[in-house]
DNA sequence: CTGAAAGCGCTTACAG
DNA sequence: CTGAAAGCGCTTACAG
């Protein structure tokens, strides 16, 4: 089978001498293919400085021994890693393994490994963790979801000590290749434009926490659908949420206490969405006839719960591996600005939760 | 501020002819330092024949300038990598999350990182995939969820390949210093004295797939806690479930048929348990009164749903945690057998949607 | 198109 | 208790 001449002088024909339990090296594929080990680089590395039948040969003794070159050496010589590491303090479990999903996509196949990094933005040394983090590993590139990916430090700190990333975020705050961007304000259009349409006018409101950029652009959305229909979001109408689920009851609890109650709420995610739904069994309201709710994200538990809960969907998964791939672009010299659409956008799913107001 | 005599010829009194740019390596604290980079090295590595003033000499500088070995050359050099794999087939974002929270929780502060290895039990290159995975990376060690703990040919070839392993699950398969063992068996139990208490006879259950150890260790364990009370678990009231939401829905449809239908179901997960709350809905049947249920797992969405689920906890984090420091323990020469309780006790959470039976 | 030398930043023997 | 030499498995200049 094999047709490459046999070194070794004290084993079998396909034993080139090698000691059995070690993984081959670089070295053994270059004496047994006799080339340098330079040449194996090349071929390993898809110089294209190396001639055909040279390669082939080298390639034919990397695959009959199975040989994949050591990313420690590689990243010791290259002073650079073949670590992805994804640094982020979003709190939702669904979120964070749809991305790690995602990323794990786009690298599958390419030597990348994915180190997850979760942090605390309000920490003291928050800064030098995250900045620890990327230089001692000399990771090869970073995803940075919300809310780490708005954080200006976090991206002037990578720049400096010279460390790729891309972000995710519901605005564009970089240049194309280093941004994926959520057109989160279209989704809450959608989802004005869908209560709207059902015929709601006492509408109401649950943002997001400051800190999060998009708790603005989900308001900022939601509030021009309505105003394509003429009507206005009041003041008393929007509470401020945590995108937690109590903050979700918290703040349901009091917009139904207001002395004419909106019929339908629309929640910055479904976390707080599935808060309003207490609130209103607290309240004696009836899901969808009494309020209608909508939330943001698709998360697992909407399709679970009951009603179903309608929600704008954002395809997370999608998002990790386009922001991999971003990353993956850079390094095979391909213009990442152009990988793919340059915006995701997020649809609306109505389910159960939402119905025509009662007269 | 600094001690430590000067040798740089072209710079200030604290930059040491260090290129700005670069972080300092061990060459350069051994040359302000005074000593061989061997003695460094030994600093690192916490020799203990190192003299006390060399040593503190030495780690003045080290703080100094913030000198951290770099762990891909401390790597190449020990022929083993800084990085935790965390290898996993469990579908619940929640699980995931909070092992991987609890794996951190305890390299916190020892330069390791973690490198998340989703994998399908059931592919064709899935041995391939994970040792190709585990020895590339010259894991420092893996970390082993179940259903992949519980398979005997991936801690063998991890074994084969020198790769460290510690694994959780639901019944002792390995030596002590490799094994986080969690009752399940007792924590089912609770489950049925829990529904016996509450004065239950026509008793349910819906298992988990046949894969899973833990399937069989609930089934046993909610088995033996009714038999305390002289229940015997029918046949005709046990449906195999495959631990997810539709599957939950489909056994209890099935339940929900039989002639004499059940006053209570025990699900072998809360995703499934969930999935109960609906098939009890399209019957007709109210939660608690009609119908108590009980899950495993206290997974979030456990206290958001209504009525609340009633479960049984697994401490995920925890497990992840003492998982990982056993990996830790035996690089430090400490016995990983006595580093904690040897067992983890899930513990029953009594919330709304268990009641005594209507009469 | 190919290779010999030096080096990435550490550690392991081996001396003393 | 400390250090000079060699090596981990790769790559980068530099030659040819």
């Amino acid at each position: 089978m094999s047709t490459i001449e046999d070194e070794g002088d004290d084993a079998g024909p396909t034993d080139h001498g090698l000691t059995p339990g070690r993984a081959a090296t670089i070295n053994d594929i270059a004496r047994i293919a006799g080339v340098s080990k330079k040449t194996v680089s090349r071929v390993i590395n898809q110089s294209p400085f190396v001639k055909a039948d040279t390669r082939e040969k080298v390639e034919a003794v990397i695959a009959e021994l199975g040989f994949s070159p050591d990313p420690q050496a590689r990243g010791l010589a290259f002073r650079r890693s073949f670590l992805i590491g994804m640094i982020y303090d979003n709190p939702s479990p669904n979120y964070v393994v749809n991305m790690q999903q995602g990323i794990l996509d786009a690298v599958r196949g390419s030597g990348l490994e994915l180190v997850v990094h979760p942090c605390d933005r309000t920490s003291d040394d928050f800064m030098a963790n995250v900045r620890g983090f990327a230089v001692r590993q000399k990771l090869f590139g970073a995803v940075l979801p919300p809310s780490v990916s708005e954080d200006e430090r976090v991206t002037g700190m990578l720049t400096e000590v010279g460390c790729p990333y891309v972000r995710i975020a519901s605005v564009s705050l970089d240049a194309p290749e280093r941004m994926v961007v959520t057109n989160d304000s279209r989704g809450a259009a959608e989802a004005a434009r869908h209560l709207v349409g059902l015929g709601h006018k006492r509408i109401a409101m649950i943002t997001g926490p400051d800190l999060f950029r998009s708790t603005h652009e989900r308001g900022e959305g939601f509030r021009s659908g309505l105003a394509e229909a003429g009507i206005t979001l009041e003041d008393a109408m929007v509470v401020r949420g945590a995108y937690t689920f109590d903050s979700g009851v918290a703040a349901a609890r009091e917009l139904l206490s207001r002395k004419t109650r909106p019929t339908a709420i629309f929640a910055g995610n479904d976390e707080m969405a599935i808060g309003v739904y207490q609130a209103a069994r607290d309240a004696g309201l009836d899901v969808p006839f009494d309020l209608s709710i909508v939330g943001f994200d698709d998360a697992p538990m909407s399709s679970r719960i009951w009603p179903t809960l309608t929600t704008v969907k954002l395809p997370i998964r999608d998002m990790g591996r386009m922001a991999a791939e971003k990353l993956l672009a850079r390094s095979r010299g391909l213009d990442p600005a152009k990988l793919e659409q340059p915006e995701v956008i997020p649809t609306l799913i109505a389910r159960d939760s939402s119905a025509p107001p009662r007269r």
